[in-house]
DNA sequence: AGGAAGATCTACT
DNA sequence: GTAGATCTTCCTA
C-alpha cells in the first residue's frame, strides 16, 4: 500500500479534489486500523478568501503557509472538518473530505458514532471525523508519511463517473461547481 | 457578552 | 422531507 507523492497535492485544488475520489483514508489507532474510500470532496480555492467572513478568512489564509499534503482540521457547529492542504506553490487552497465508504474497522466506527446503520457512519464531513476519531490533535498531520496516524493511500484506477455540484452549506458560493462525488455511491452525503 | 460558523440530530408536519 | 435546537471555537465589541 503506497501513499500518494507530495506533488500529487501540489496542484490545482480542483484537480486534487477530483483525483482524491476512490483513494483510501487510513487512520492508525493503538490497536486497530480504520479505513475508508473517499467518495465525496469539495475544493476550496484562492478566490474563496474574498467571499469569506472575517473569521473564515483568517482561518483559511493559514493554508498559504502550510505545506501541501498535510491536514487542516477545524471546528464548525461542533463538528471537526477534515481538509487536506493542496495547492501549487505560492497559492492557497485545500480539499475538504466530505464522505467516505467504510472499509475496515466498521465495528469501532459504529461505536464511535453510536449508530447502527453503516450508511450513517461516514456520509458527512462531521460524521466521518467522529467515526475515525479525528480531532484537532491530528491537525497538520502529513498524510504522505506512512508513519502518520492518518494517511491517504493510492489505489489502482477504478472506473466510475464523477458527479459535481455546488458546495453544500456555503453561504455565498462561487459560481463554479466545486463539489465532486462518485456517482451512484450510497455513501455520498445526502443533500445534493 | 454575543454572534456566527462549508453540520447534525431530533421531532415533527 | 423540513424546521428548530444544539453542537464548540474563535472573532469582534
Amino acid at each position: 500500500m503506497k501513499t500518494l507523492p507530495r506533488f500529487f497535492y501540489e496542484r490545482d485544488p480542483v484537480r486534487v479534489a477530483k483525483d482524491l475520489l476512490g483513494k483510501t483514508l487510513v487512520r492508525r489507532l493503538d490497536h486497530e486500523i480504520l479505513s475508508g474510500r473517499i467518495v465525496e470532496t469539495e475544493a476550496y480555492i484562492e478566490n474563496d478568501i474574498a467571499s469569506k467572513t472575517q473569521a473564515r478568512r483568517k482561518l483559511f489564509s493559514q493554508l498559504a503557509f502550510v505545506g501541501s499534503g498535510r491536514t487542516f482540521i477545524y471546528m464548525v457547529h461542533g463538528n471537526w472538518l477534515l481538509n487536506i492542504i493542496a495547492h501549487p506553490k505560492g497559492s492557497i487552497g485545500g480539499v475538504l473530505i466530505r464522505a467516505l465508504e467504510p472499509i475496515k474497522g466498521i465495528e469501532t466506527m459504529l461505536q464511535n458514532r453510536n449508530v447502527k446503520d453503516i450508511h450513517d457512519l461516514t456520509n458527512g464531513p462531521g460524521k466521518l471525523t467522529e467515526a475515525f476519531a479525528i480531532t484537532k490533535d491530528l491537525n497538520d498531520t502529513d498524510v504522505i508519511n506512512r508513519n502518520s496516524e492518518l494517511v491517504i493511500n493510492e489505489e489502482k484506477r477504478e472506473n466510475f463517473e464523477i458527479g459535481s455540484s455546488h458546495r453544500i452549506g456555503v453561504k455565498r458560493d462561487l459560481p463554479q461547481e466545486l463539489r465532486f462525488f462518485i456517482k451512484g455511491n450510497k455513501f455520498v452525503s445526502k443533500s445534493s
